[in-house]
DNA sequence: GAATAGCACATTTTT
DNA sequence: TGTGCTATTC
């Protein structure tokens, strides 16, 4: 088995007692290390599974890990997880500790954003003002670093809003744990106080796993850090693989310190630096490293491939960002129907951010080139599966207030503002929940006849409810509530597209059920593990998504677009970061480019549309960096012309002048070709690239601009 | 209490 | 550019 690993990676794998450090470059073999790493500590019977911890950031490494240790190994009771459902499990076993009761509910930022403006609003506080999104992440910040409400102190109060947040804190938790509820940053962070406040427990654990594996340690927080540190704490053998040129989460609490201080953390520690690269051309490493060694905070490592071929990265001059996205998609367009096309979902269009994806998706529609967006809506965040969930959530645990009031007047039960109101001032009267309330009013008769009936149904059948899974499987459950509130009653009378494709999407959730055995454990995994879609279908088609996003994944033809000063660096990291935002942002395109195995295009525009207007940009300080060997410059005009010479029966030496009212890049419509994207244009004669028919001379007067 | 219209504001990245 | 929120009206 080992003999399937070079030197360094081999030498990873078998240093298996203390504490050591894996700094994996991109495309090194770090998750196979990993999983080597697992099979080998079970083989060699240095410890049974169950003894062992494996911990990651993303449900999709976990599965990809799981999956491949499987294949070398028997890997059943190992514990693998990411971050956020190992520390949940562990807080279900000691849920009490916390005033909390086992069935405890994970609420997302939506759900949070709610809490907080409601008691911004109890406090009579502006929340346009102190936005509840911002409080939201600096609970969160402060959450990563360990900061519970008492810790806080002015130091940490960094703006008004940051004084909002303090003074909200501990309310805040205190609602969470009146209803069961927990948010992201509580998980770790209660796992720390128990281990604290309870040695033996931490003990138990600390006996319990013999070998602890982190992945992706360069974006720990440091409660991340220090629940490991906890847990690794006995037996020491504690394995960290990540690589601190790709961090990338420091907005998120990541500490990028806490793998440049490995050394100093453990003592008698190892360190392994896995530099040969099996993904990429050499271009394409030369141009990482290039960029990467402008970095002053790092370790430093150099990347390395056998063999010396590989295509030119291109760097593309572009007049505008709808140019880019036009010479980006008639690329990809003349690759699928080259002779050997390259297949779509092997190429990845690579954002900085969301809103630069828009005029690629219009090109790529244009082309009718499939594509797929990666990361945009979330299944799980879909309105109708979180109403579902919620009226799942309050059926088990009545006191869950933010599911009941999510879903109190859907379908429409006459239930306003007002009645919220006043059920919400009598709970907190009585210091009880939203539903006892409900219920205590009921029986002295406080609500008008119309909404009395409606709510006594309504908690009645919660009543029932509760026990619905007790005696059915998890589809028909959740299918007698859906029907039952009425709900799917709603989306059918409405018989929309929309309502239909709502439908569709809870009869997905409901088949997804069926893959679990208890109710709770889909409600964890909605609220933890249902990223991406439910879907996961490998179709073939273009992959659009932030460089976020991308990290771990690698493409054969790789597009960085936007690479302008303002966008890559982005604005908004230099002036709130300074130079160690700029030294991530340099991170950030260093995963970018690392992303590519064969071929890579950066491009930048010179002008580019920004909210409503047109702006003009400069060249990214990156280009500059990564001149240099492997590296050509081009223009997406003069290279477009070259080639559509070569694929059109125009003379190619006839010269097109702009005429004004045609600019390359508008979108147009012809009676019979349909829509299209002008290529270039003398005034009288248009180059259109149709859609549908591909690229025509066409007459002036037959078009009319689409935009 | 619900529907509508008008207005303000946005765009960094997300387990 | 579009969306999401608020105020206004029914």
């Amino acid at each position: 088995m080992l003999d399937e690993l070079n030197p360094q990676q081999k030498e990873a794998v078998e240093t298996t007692s203390g504490p050591l450090l894996v700094l994996a470059g991109a495309g090194t073999g770090k998750t196979k290390v990993l999983t080597y790493r697992i099979a080998h500590i079970i083989s060699s019977n240095l410890a049974r599974p169950d003894q062992i911890l494996a911990v990651t950031f993303t449900n999709k490494a976990a599965n990809e890990m799981q999956e491949r240790v499987s294949k070398l190994i028997n890997s059943s009771g190992i514990t693998l997880g990411t971050f956020h459902a190992i520390a949940a499990k562990i807080l279900r076993q000691h849920a009490e500790l916390h005033n909390l009761t086992a069935s405890f509910s994970i609420i997302d930022s939506d759900d949070q954003y709610k809490i907080i403006k409601e008691i911004l609003l109890g406090m009579n506080i502006d929340v346009k003002a102190h936005p509840p999104k911002v409080i939201s992440s600096i609970l969160a910040r402060w959450k990563d670093l360990g900061l519970t409400p008492e810790k806080i102190s002015y130091g940490d109060v960094k703006s008004p809003t940051h004084g909002i947040a303090k003074s909200l804190y501990p309310d805040y938790q205190a609602k969470l744990i009146a209803s069961n509820l927990v948010d992201f940053g509580d998980l770790t962070l209660y796992n720390i106080q128990i281990f604290i406040k309870y040695p033996d427990i931490l003990e138990h654990y600390q006996n319990k796993y013999q070998h602890v594996l982190v992945d992706e340690y360069q974006d720990t927080n440091p409660v991340q850090y220090l629940w490991t540190r906890m847990l690794a704490g006995k037996h020491n053998n504690i394995c960290c693989v990540g690589d601190d040129d790709q961090s990338i989460y420091s907005w998120r609490g990541a500490e990028i310190g806490n793998i440049l201080r490995f050394e100093k953390d453990f003592a008698n520690s190892k360190v392994i630096k896995l530099e040969q690269n099996y993904r990429s051309t050499t271009p394409i490493l030369n141009v990482a490293g290039r960029l990467i060694k402008y970095n002053k905070y790092r370790h430093g490592k150099d990347l390395w491939t056998k063999g010396n071929e590989g295509s030119a990265v291109k760097v593309v001059y572009c007049w505008n960002d709808r140019e880019e996205a036009r010479f980006v998609t008639t690329e990809i367009n003349s690759r699928s129907h080259s002779i050997s096309p390259t297949p779509l979902k092997n190429i990845a269009i690579l954002v900085r951010a969301g809103f630069q994806t828009r005029p690629f998706e219009e090109a790529l529609i244009s082309l009718s080139i499939p594509y797929k967006i990666i990361g945009g809506m979330k299944f799980y965040e879909r309105m109708e599966i979180r109403d579902a969930i919620a009226y799942i959530r309050v059926s088990l645990n009545h006191n869950d207030s933010v599911a009941l009031e999510r879903i109190i007047n859907t379908p429409k039960r006459a239930i306003g503002e007002a009645t919220i109101a006043t059920i919400k001032s009598y709970a907190v009267e009585n210091n009880i929940s939203m539903f006892d309330s409900i219920k205590k009013m009921i029986e002295r008769s406080l609500f008008k006849p119309k909404i009395h009936s409606a709510l006594s149904i309504l908690t009645t059948k919660m009543e029932e409810w509760k026990h619905t899974y007790d005696t059915t499987n998890l589809y028909d459950g959740t299918k007698n509530i859906l029907e039952e509130s009425g709900y799917i009653g709603m989306l059918k009378d409405e018989n929309s597209e929309e309502s239909r494709a709502r439908l569709e999407n809870l009869r997905e959730m409901m088949r997804a059920m069926n893959d679990f055995d208890r109710i709770e454990d889909f409600l964890e995994h909605a609220s933890l593990v249902m990223d991406g879609d439910l879907s996961e279908k490998t179709e073939n088609a273009v992959n659009l998504m932030t460089v976020h996003a991308a990290k771990g994944l690698e493409f054969d033809l790789v597009f960085l677009p936007g690479f302008e000063e303002g966008i890559f660096p982005h604005q908004k990291s230099l002036s709130t970061e300074g130079a160690k935002g700029l030294e991530e942002e340099r991170r950030l395109a260093y995963v970018g480019i690392t992303r590519a195995k064969k071929e890579l295009y950066i491009t930048y525009a010179e002008s580019r549309r920004m909210y409503n207007e047109y702006i003009n940009t400069t060249p990214s300080r990156f280009i500059d960096e990564i001149l240099g060997d492997g590296v050509q410059k081009i223009s997406s005009q003069k290279n477009y012309n070259q080639r559509a010479a070569s694929y059109t029966k125009i003379e190619p030496k006839k010269e097109f002048k702009l005429k004004e009212n045609f600019f390359p890049g508008f979108t147009v419509a012809h009676e019979i070709f349909g829509k299209g994207i002008v290529i270039r244009s003398d005034g009288k004669n248009i180059e259109v690239a149709f859609s549908q028919h591909g690229i025509k001379l066409v007459k002036e007067e037959y078009l009319i601009i689409c935009d």
